[in-house]
Formats: structure tokens, sequence, C-alpha cells
DNA sequence: TTGTATGCGTTATCAG
DNA sequence: CTGATAACGCATACAA
């Protein structure tokens, strides 16, 4: 079934089809109807690569993130891919890893599928450098980038994030208005909101006179799916740092923390405060339940898909949307 | 840039072009040379519609799921597309989510987007009478259709999963013969899989000589992010039940039960032996850590892959491929 | 081994 | 409002 088949049936050119099919308004009614009623007969549906060739676009938006099962990507994609079905887009995922390199060729790849625009989910895609981010220069030449949780100042790109700098600046000031002031800091990725939630702690600790700060910052290199590795992480960190408060930039890594005060029968939130961040399902697995920080995934991945309609739509649009997260109460802390 | 300035600047003919970027061996060494550093001098890339028109494939495999941001079904899009990835396709996602009308109307969509096959992961598109799935029929007449943890017979069509039946038989044995009998059995899906589980538990139960078993069996609506409700439910069927052990279709559901251990001071696994299935991330998360089905997921997306090529490539290939999982365990069981 | 000509199924630009 | 026709960029059968 092609677009000259139906016309040959509804006794119509291929021109009048072609009108019907993408709902101009310069079709008589009944011809319209007479054309429809064939369509529907036949089931047609057009050529999506001819039609491509034509358009310039498949309706289709690159969704890159590192990796899809990560439980925050993983939701991220989830409401990206279903904002963007309800607007008539199909989503082309694509999941990197965390190779810098790799990302690269990642893009272009993708570019050259002709996507209508581009969505980097999570910050690990900018880096530090000009040179490391410019093979996202490159890619804005070409189609709309939409950064999530990122931020990159360049033309074409468009930016949504929560403020990971402020946000964690105050969950890590309300651990310390509560007088516990020897937190430890536990983090595993130098993403630019790694980075950005870290000077939040950093800030808070230096605000509130804490000299030591520096020496309490770890990194994890392992595994966020073990637990059980992080809460011996966490118990070997023990061994010589004091610490009354822990503040994590995964739910995982306070999870570790948690397991780690059971195990050496600390007791929570009495003895040692936890809290996480992403607020995922994992707050709710544990016992107590992990208070966590609430970045507002929702609304952001929200914003994004409104942004890069309008963006497409040829309106001006934000380039930047910066949401701020507020830290959710549970039994882990008790201020 | 297209394969005409290319053609020109090289001094040959488009025809040239095309053999050399497909890697035709009819074209001489120096020739080849010759276009292929007009190309990266240009940076070229051929026009994806273009060629889809020519070859009536786009390298692109269609992946429909209910829920991308589901833990299993996360972990299997992301395997998935490593995979597929590395094999030169790419990956076009649909969430559909968990009503089956929906269903039907998104893999038609996705038919018509000229995929070149797809895969349906996870059983809930699969129901139990023919006509539910006479919209699997339709399209597998149109492209392959890959089932990842369902079974479904009919040409083109290809299975791959784990014998959940035989898997939760297993488990369940293993828990009767240590002398447990009053189990309970936690579900949250009738889906092809979900049914398989639950007549695995109840053979088991039946074998052993229990009676009761069919009032064992309870289902849980709400959603598996809010463990504390899992835990209220699971308080609720406390109050008219006796058990001393819980199975779980899924691990959350079994970290509910934990959790209402917990509230109520019964030790584990002294006083309540727990098994969940999926072997994921939160096993780790409780204390004691839940012992698990582990169903191989991983195992099960290579081989859907390996098959998948095979069949694109026009070979003879297992219509049905079956896996068998294995208990993982840990702090939550004493045998 | 290379070149020519044609088809692929649309969309869009003109006339009418 | 409708119809003819020219792109669109590539693959490929057929010629040379």
């Amino acid at each position: 079934m092609t677009i000259y088949d139906i016309s040959s049936k509804a006794g119509v050119s291929i021109a009048t089809v072609s009108r019907v099919l993408n709902g101009s308004d310069k079709v008589r009614p009944a011809t319209r109807k007479r054309v429809m009623d064939i369509i529907e007969q036949y089931d047609y549906t057009p050529n999506v690569f001819a039609r491509g060739m034509g358009l310039h676009s498949l309706q289709t938006i690159g969704i890159l993130c590192a990796d899809s099962s990560d439980l925050f990507l993983a939701k991220a994609v989830f409401y990206l891919e279903q904002e963007l079905q309800a607007n008539g887009y199909e989503s082309l995922l694509c999941c990197t890893g965390y190779n810098t390199d790799i990302k690269k060729n990642y893009l272009d790849l993708i570019v050259s599928k002709k996507v209508d625009a581009i969505i980097l989910v999570g910050s690990h895609f900018i880096g530090t450098t000009e040179e490391e981010n410019q093979y996202i220069k490159d890619a804005s030449a070409q189609v709309p980038i939409m950064l999530l949780n990122a931020s990159f100042d360049h033309p074409n790109v468009y930016s949504i994030f929560c403020d990971d700098y402020a946000t964690m600046f105050e969950a890590a000031s309300s651990m310390l208005d509560a007088g516990i002031r020897d937190i430890l800091y536990l983090y595993n990725s130098d993403s630019y909101s790694g980075i950005k939630k870290q000077k939040g702690f950093q800030a808070a600790m230096q605000g509130h006179g804490v000299a030591d700060y520096e020496k309490r910052v770890f990194f994890y290199e392992g595994s966020l799916e073990q637990m059980s590795e992080i809460a011996d992480f966490v118990g070997q960190i023990a061994q010589e740092t004091t610490f009354h408060g822990i503040l994590a930039s995964e739910d995982a890594l306070a999870i570790g923390g948690i397991k780690y005060a059971q195990r050496a029968g600390i007791p929570i939130p009495q003895g040692l405060s936890v809290i996480g961040y992403n607020n995922s399902m994992l707050t709710t697995c544990c016992t107590p339940e992990l208070s966590s920080v609430d970045n507002c995934l929702k609304n952001q991945t929200h914003q994004l898909i409104q942004t890069l309609l309008g963006v497409l739509a040829g309106e001006g649009m934000p380039t930047k949307s910066i949401f701020s997260g507020k830290l959710v109460k549970r039994g882990t802390t008790s201020f």
C-alpha cells in the first residue's frame, strides 16, 4: 500500500492524499472523508522512510544516558519517554556507559540518525574543560541539545537541573543546625552535579566553622548494587574518623551507612543521622527509613519536554530552568 | 553533503561511492582509498532516510516494555540495548504502561516505524486468551517478535524465558523441606510469568501435603516503591493467618515482609524465613539481606540477542530458549 | 572494476 | 480546493 494506491482507489491525486494525511485544512470535507475511508479500509500507514526524506525528520528524539538501569536515570528515561510519546515523538535510546571517549562516538552516531533533538540524561556528559565539552558544541550545531540534571552554556543547548549546590547546602545546614558537626560526606561521582553537591556540603561546613571538613569527604569506587560492600567501606572509615552524621550523594551510599551502623550496634537516629540523595525507592527499603533529598525529577522532565517542544516549534525558550530540591524527612534523622 | 558531492570530488560515480560505503569487495583498493579519503575529509555520513528507503531497514530494533523504571525491566532494557548497540543496531524504546488496550496501539505504531524486529520485555504482553494475543500474531506477520521472560507459540515469534514454574517450585520445596509449612505467597501480577510462579508454589505445597495452600496466596495491588505500605499489608494478613515463611514473586514484596517482621519484633530467619524473586539490588538493602531467586536475566538477554541476530541473518533458530533460575541464599533463610 | 538509469514513497511547489 | 511534477539521497540491476 502506497500513497499512489490510495489516491487511485479514492479517485484523487497523491497530493490530496498527502494533504489529508498531514491534516491540511485546504481539503473539502467530502474529499477528506472519501480518502480517509479508503485509508482505514486498507489500513494504510505512510512509509516512514519516504516521509523522513521529505520532512527531514522522523519525529524522533535521541535519549542518551550512561546506564538506563541506574535507579535515578531509569526513572528519568521513563518519564521522558512517556511525555515524548504523549506528544507524538518516538525515543531512540542509547546507553553509553561512563567512558568519556565512547560518549562522543554515541553522540555522533545518534546525530547521524537525524533525530529532531537529543536529550542527555544525567550530568556525566558534562566535563570540566572546554575541550571535553567540544563534542556537545559540535552536536548542538546540528540539533537542539537538552541537558537533564546538568548545565552548559552554549547556543542551542538547554539546561534543566536541580540546584544541587543549594540543596545539599541546606541539607548539610539542617544537620549542622541540629548540633551534628562531625559529618561524613560520601560520594561516588565527579560529574557536574556530583561536584556541585560536594561544594554545597563544604560551604555549609565552612559556614558553620567546621575546620576539618575536607578530611571528611570520601569517594566510593565500587558498585552501588552491593550495599554490604558500601557498609564495609564506611566501617573502614569509622576506624580512623569519628562521625555522628552521614550525608551521601546517592541513596545507596546512605544505605551503606545505615547497614554499617546496624552492624556496629549504633542506634539511628540517636547515635547517627543519615541523609541520602534522590529520594529513590531505596529510602523505604531500610529500617529506619532513609531521609533523603528529593530533586523533583518529574518536574524536571516535564519542564524539559515543554522546553523542547517550544524549541522545536521555533519559540524562544529559557536556556536554563533551575529547580530546587527539598529534604524529605524520615526515620534516619530527628531534626 | 550527499553521495553526489562525494562522487564528484573523488572523480567516480555515485555507484562506486555506494559500494565503498557498503563494503562491497568489487572496488579497486586504490579507488576505495580515494573515496574513503574524501568521505573522511568532509566527514560525510549517508542520509539514514534515503538509505532506509533502499534497504527497507534502519538497523533499528523496537523495544517495548511496560515500565522502564521497574527495577527488573530497566535492567533488561539496559542489557538489551548494550548488546544491540554492540551489534550495530539502534534501539527504539517504547514504554507502554500496563493497560492492555494501549499495548496494541504501541505495537502497531512501532511496526509502522519499520523496525527490523521487536522485543517485548516482560511477560505483561502475553494474555491468557487467543483473542488477547491476536495483536502479537498480527505483528509477527510483519517482523520477528522476540519475547523476553514470556512464551508464546506462533511462527516468527521467539521466546526466551526462565522456567518460573520449576524455579518457584524448587524455592518453595527448599523451604518446605526445612520444615516450614505455613508459608505465605505474595504476588502482584497475573502476567504469564506471574501465573507460572504461583503454580510452582502451589504444586510444591500440594506435593508436600499442605492442605490450605490456596488460602495462603495474597495479591498486593499497591506500588512496589513504598515498602512500608507493603509491610502494612503483610501486617493485616498476619492478623488472621499464621505463617513462618514468606515466598514473594518480587523482591520488593519480600522486603515488605521483612519490614513487617521488624516492626512486630519477629527475628529473621529464626521466626520467619523470607525468599524474594529477581535477585535485584534490593536484596542487599535490608538487614538481614534477602535470599532471592536469580533468574539469570543477563544470560536471557544475551541468548535473545543471539537468537535475534540469527533470525535476521535468515538462519534457523530455536523457537524457545528456557533457562532455569536458582536460589541465592542470604540472611533471611537458614536452610 | 566502474558508470548509467531507475525506483523507492513521500512532501512541497507550482499551476490550474 | 485540486492535480501534475520536481525534488529528496541512496541502492541496485544492468551496461559497458
